[in-house]
DNA sequence: GATAATCCGTAACACTTGTTACCAAAAACC
DNA sequence: GGTTTTTGGTAACAAGTGTTACGGATTATC
């Protein structure tokens, strides 16, 4: 078991804990660890998903899978990051959505008795479960509230609003590629690029190369309204 | 505290739990309950939150509130249905939105200290509140797959599909109005009435009032990947 | 330093979808 | 039962955005 503690020490639900506490609640709490190679499942959507699964090693995606075998996938896991954890305690115990091991992956899986029994017998464990959960709510809700958006002026200025709270100036200095700012956004580059003019134009922005400055913080911010 | 423990009985939190179990519960949670005027605030966004509210009476609605004093509602909270539960264990502890009660409504809040109490030494307790923080993070989950579509033939067929597998039937009985549904899939309810004639054109479903049946589920299926 | 690859702005075009309007049918109301 | 309100289908139109293509600029590669 030592050599998962070493792996776990990144993982949010054993934060505050040294590699030998990791190592004893792990014995504790009945770990079973699997192996799976490249390219196989390791929970179908639609299965009963009665543990926790972490992975250890490896690389795991998280994806719609339909009847006619073609594939849509929605995030990847890297070491020290769960998955089950929203259905363990939901009403209903069944996977949304499938999970495949993209390279050869190990996976430590803890019962859910187990999970419940250390929750209530360790507060830092219970502390840090009750956190991944909340903070996978509040990555969600950002989520939710940038998809809500629905047309591409909104996308932006909700972007330059994020960057300008973040850099604390209306100067903002954007990190990404045009190309991947347009990704990120969900949406075409001609169309970003478009709309960075058409914002330009109307006097609610400047930019220049990798530097925009908001001119009218009120007015996108209005934007964001409709 | 009677009164209170009264209109929790349906509350998911307290769940499993009896009239008597709940009253005493809320004594030692040291509940604070607070009365607010309709379109008061209750929370900021940006506030610090540092306790859990629930809805004992009113409505309350979640909603992003824009400098300009403009207003974007999220969600309708009814009685028994809380808010703040993602982000008190949160890495960060600011409310992401804004509470406002819509009517006169009385919260009760229960601090996280509190809380963290009755979970660590209520097994019951615990377990609904993990399952409350499950089902939300399911919910928000599928919202998130939904919003994701982006095409009104594919909100469509996800709906009909979900409906299909729920009623266990390719005779789709429809419990809702079409604006209700168009408005469910969040699009103009001449679209859907397009789409509707467009699919059955193909030959993909075909409708008689409230009934919609699927002729091609695999058709429906790959419309979902593009 | 030359060549290849990538990125970016720009433009034209087509398609999807929201918007509005109108009328008939159904439902709700008195 | 008659009137009002809501709902549903349909059509025409406008706006927004994806798509594609192309050339110049920038960056990477050898």
């Amino acid at each position: 078991m030592k050599k998962y503690a070493k792996s776990l020490e990144k993982c949010i639900l054993f934060r505050h804990l040294n590699i030998d506490n990791i190592d004893s609640l792990l014995r504790v709490l009945e770990v079973k660890a699997e192996t799976y190679e490249k390219d196989t499942i390791i929970a179908f959507e639609g299965d009963s998903c009665t543990s926790l699964g972490i992975v250890a090693s490896g690389k795991v995606e998280l994806q719609n899978i339909y009847p006619s075998g073609k594939v849509a996938t929605l995030t990847t896991l890297m070491p020290g990051q769960c998955f089950g954890e929203a259905i363990l305690f939901s009403d209903q115990d069944k996977y949304p959505i499938s999970a495949v091991a993209k390279t050869k992956s190990t996976i430590l899986f803890i019962q859910k008795a187990s999970i419940m029994h250390g929750l209530t017998h360790h507060p830092i464990l219970l502390n840090n479960f009750l956190g991944m959960l909340s903070n996978k709510l509040t990555m969600m809700n950002r989520k939710i509230k940038v998809l809500s958006l629905d047309t591409i002026r909104q996308k932006v200025c909700n972007y330059l609003l994020k960057e300008y709270k973040l850099q604390g100036t209306a100067m903002i200095q954007t990190k990404m590629s045009r190309k991947d700012m347009a990704e990120h956004m969900s949406i075409q580059r001609p169309s970003l690029s478009r709309e960075l003019i058409k914002m330009k134009e109307e006097g609610l922005i400047d930019y220049d190369k990798s530097t925009i400055k908001i001119l009218d913080v009120d007015a996108l911010e209005d934007e964001l309204i409709g």
